[in-house]
RNA sequence: GCGGGCGUGGCGGAAUUGGCAGACGCGCCAGAUUUAGGAUCUGGUGGGCAUCCGUGCAGGUUCAAGUCCUGUCGCCCGUACCA
């Protein structure tokens, strides 16, 4: 039976939100449940059915919470600044408060429309003064406390977007926003002490309940490392060349050394070095290279040898060769290595070019072919030779190091200080004075909000400078610390500022005294479940765990960790299989499915289509399967006679429950709605249902499709909403059918299916097994040499 | 390169973790209804007439393998000269 689904759902939806049956409670005698999904982007595209799907999973486990009796905060809101509004603005000239007022209430109608079960008292947009004075208070907060540093330094820099990149941001070596080749370019940087957090963030990570992928990306991304930092002398003048190293074992296979082409000694000793003009081109022509450019070089090294300088190994006192290449890099440890031909593919690589001397000092490889990298026993290595554990070898040589004080053990991480100022209007300013006498002095607490200024032309500066610094009432003001002249900062935040706190903010979203109460900080954290995307796992996930983790050391947070569980969604790809794309022409509009087919079809299809961690296409013909189910499900509720339970159908009801129960808190939807789905088609076959047991399966099937089924359930006179019925318990004893089908195989093949009551015995199950007259037939003339019964599963006769 | 994941019908995908491979849905076929198309309903549907053969490929362990082991091929994601 067909429902009008555009009636019903417009009728629920309004019933939910005067009885307000979403509302999280502050406080109460309930069990809480904080159900947390990544805030959209109010993008002027609209809802994708990508928003759907990430936030259908855990509005699905919300749902069934609220029904099992919980306390259930699911909130939502708007991460509001960023680039995609501004560059509209800058085009249309419309002020981008007003494209994001537009965005978010369009967005609001979307969710919606489709349902979900948001508490709207609670909704968050980062662009407003009243949220980002909070942000701001964080970030002075972290100036407070060490966190903040400004550096000129090579930076990340999309010339498209006119704009300092994070490493986060310009993953890949592209611009994340316009995927512009970024260049590096040399700039006042505002940086985030993040990897003092490193540790932290490291060590949390054990005892937190993400995907296995989710922590190890992370893991990869912090790139915890440790080794040595060795101080070679320089002949000729009085710096020490410092390397880092994760080899100190190796350091008498030690045969040249390599510093970064842009590395600062070169400078500062220019005039020792004979060949400056030859180090100069090659620095030059390196600087010019992309990013593409650089990886394609794996194989063919290029470098120059600085002429008139020689390193001198401080274990062993032999001169070694300098030479400048850009396969290594400024950023990370030194700028400078130990290069260790022997035992290492890319010092072997470029000592082969250069013709530099190879010395193996562990055994175990092939030097002549290759560099060997694996254990052995170290020779040529005076103190070490014999030592056949690296471990061993490297403590020792760190302890000699240490001993005579030219060098020491040490980390390194891959991850870098989060570069945060972008040259951009729509942003939280950053709330600092630069004062001629004070230096950098912050904003007073309560000065904050820091409000960005009105203006006309949004446009970022030719030279890079941030729009704000043409407003000269923003920009001229008096020192609060001495009172003088003094300018402020015109940087606002990267888009990633407001999205690093903003579940805290849902706990209290009107405070005007804190970023949130303590008290229900303390009844609210940690989130219970966080559900998004893959691609925030380096970006958001990080950043958010950071600012979690400096709010608790200074006390304002009352856990560690802000996530107790990660789970992701997978993509939804094109009816083409391709990801979609306006460019590919393959986007679904959510809201056009919602019109055609309702917004139950809508999320039943989307938690239907496969695993939902794994990217699925889109299947519109696949998606009518899943009307035509909710169409025989209303069909039900015409059909249900009386009360009570039809024996027939009793174990078929609780196995589903049981299937539904868990599969839910496993994400595994699809398996959940098959359940249901052979459920009625079980129903089918018998023929006959009762009101009871409609009401049954409308409430599993509630979190799903929550307006037929509170449709349904109103017609079959429940009480309240089927939203916030009880969810259904089943018997495990009665998910038991009296009988079961058990496979009768001869030598593993299948001979016949035999039904055997449920409890039968090893014993009972072999004789009903030779009983049939196909295993009979085929065990005739054989000798049965074993028997192997698992109850409840199979029978096995091995004969011959 | 490195790290992780995945290969099952025409398609999306199931499989209680070693126990009837292909649940559920799509598509397809046949029938019903309809002036026709669409929609809906009913039945069938891995391959082969059959003894049998089937989870990327080749071996192995086992009474029993999609699942475990060894090797191999292919695809996807992340990362990228990290010293």
């Amino acid at each position: 039976m067909k429902y009008d689904f555009v009636t019903t759902e417009k009728k629920w939806q309004e019933k939910w939100k005067q009885a307000g049956i979403f509302h999280a409670a502050d406080h109460s005698d309930k069990p809480k449940f904080y159900g947390l999904v990544e805030f959209p982007y109010p993008s002027g595209a609209g809802m994708h059915v990508g928003h759907i799907k990430a936030y259908a999973g855990l509005e699905v486990i919300s749902r069934k919470r609220r029904m099992q009796g919980y306390n259930v905060l699911f909130p939502i809101g708007f991460d509001a600044f960023g680039l995609p509004t501004e560059n509209y603005a800058i085009k249309t000239g419309i002020h981008p408060r007003q494209v994001t007022d537009k965005n978010i209430a369009r967005f609001s109608e979307q969710l919606g429309r489709v349902g979900f079960s948001f508490d709207w008292d609670r909704v968050v947009d980062t662009t407003e003064e009243k949220y980002y004075k909070w942000t701001q208070w964080i970030f002075l907060k972290m100036f407070e406390n060490g966190l903040v540093f400004r550096d000129t330094a090579l930076v990340n820099y999309c010339p498209h977007c006119k704009v300092v990149l994070s490493n986060e941001d310009s993953q890949g070596g592209k611009c994340d926003i316009c995927d512009t080749e970024i260049v590096q370019k040399s700039k006042d940087v505002w940086y985030l002490r993040i990897t003092k957090y490193a540790d932290k963030l490291l060590e949390e990570l054990d005892g937190l309940d993400y995907l296995p992928n989710v922590k190890m990306q992370q893991v990869n991304w912090i790139g915890r490392s440790t080794g040595a930092f060795v101080n070679f002398a320089v002949k000729g003048i009085d710096e020490k060349l410092r390397i880092y190293t994760t080899r100190p074992d190796t350091l008498f296979g030690v045969t040249f050394m390599v510093m970064a082409p842009e590395h600062p000694m070169l400078e500062k000793y220019r005039s020792c070095i004979k060949n400056a003009d030859a180090l100069d081109a090659y620095r030059d022509e390196c600087a010019k290279k992309t990013e593409f450019e650089r990886t394609q070089m794996n194989k063919n090294k290029t470098g120059v040898r600085v002429e008139g300088l020689c390193a001198i190994n401080p274990v062993s006192g032999k001169e070694i060769p300098i030479y400048i290449s850009d396969y290594v890099m400024m950023g990370y440890g030194t700028g400078a290595i130990m290069a260790v031909p022997a035992h290492d593919d890319r010092d072997y690589a470029f000592a082969k070019k250069f013709g530099i001397d190879i010395v193996e000092v562990i055994r175990g490889g092939d030097i002549e072919k290759e560099a060997y990298a694996g254990d052995g026993e170290m020779v040529n290595s005076e103190f070490l030779n014999g030592i056949k554990e690296k471990k061993i070898a490297i403590e020792k040589m760190v302890q000699v190091l240490e001993e005579k004080g030219v060098g020491e053990a040490g980390v390194q991480y891959k991850m870098k200080d989060w570069a945060f100022n972008r040259q951009r209007y729509w942003g939280e300013p950053i709330p600092i004075v630069h004062c001629p006498q004070c230096g950098m002095v912050p904003v007073p607490y309560s000065e904050l909000p820091l409000k960005l200024p009105e203006m006309e032309n949004f446009a970022p500066g030719e030279g890079g400078e941030s729009p704000l610094a043409k407003v000269e009432s923003f920009v001229n003001c008096s020192c609060p610390k001495c009172g003088g002249a003094a300018k402020r900062e015109t940087d606002t935040m990267p888009q990633w500022a407001g999205s690093s706190w903003y579940f805290l903010r849902y706990i209290d979203p009107l405070n005007d005294a804190c970023l949130a109460d303590p008290e229900k900080l303390k009844y609210w954290l940690p989130v219970d479940w966080y559900n998004g995307g893959m691609e925030h796992v380096t970006r958001h996930l990080i950043y958010s765990r950071f600012w979690h983790r400096f709010l608790y050391d200074i006390g304002v947070v009352p856990t560690k960790e802000p996530y107790a569980k990660r789970t992701a969604q997978g993509l939804i790809l094109g009816p083409d299989g391709q990801k979609m794309s306006k460019s590919r022409g393959n986007v679904v509009d959510p809201l056009n499915v919602v019109e055609e087919f309702g917004a139950d079809t809508l999320r039943v299809y989307i938690l239907f289509m496969g695993d939902y961690g794994a990217a699925a296409p889109w299947s519109e013909s696949s998606m009518r399967g899943c009307k035509r189910f909710l169409d025989r499900v209303a069909g039900l509720a015409e059909k249900a006679q009386g009360n009570g339970v039809t024996k027939a159908l009793e174990a078929s009801f609780h196995k589903t429950i049981k299937k539904v129960t868990s599969d839910i808190e496993e994400m595994k939807f699809n398996t959940a709605i098959a359940a249901m789905m052979e459920l009625i088609n079980e129903i089918d076959k018998v023929g006959s249902i009762t009101a009871d047991e409609v009401k049954t399966l409308v409430a599993i099937l509630c979190p799903f499709a929550p307006h037929l089924c509170e449709e349904i359930w109103e017609s079959l006179g429940g009480e309240g909403f089927c939203s916030l019925a009880q969810w259904p318990a089943y018997d495990e004893a009665k998910t038991i059918s009296d009988t079961v089908e058990i496979a009768v195989q001869l030598c593993g093949k299948l001979k016949a299916v035999v039904a055997m009551p449920a409890g039968a015995s090893r014993e009972e199950m072999a004789a009903l097994a030779k009983a049939d007259a196909r295993v009979a037939a085929a065990l005739e003339g054989k000798t049965i040499k074993k028997e192997i019964v698992v109850p409840g599963k199979i029978v096995n006769f091995v004969a011959v």
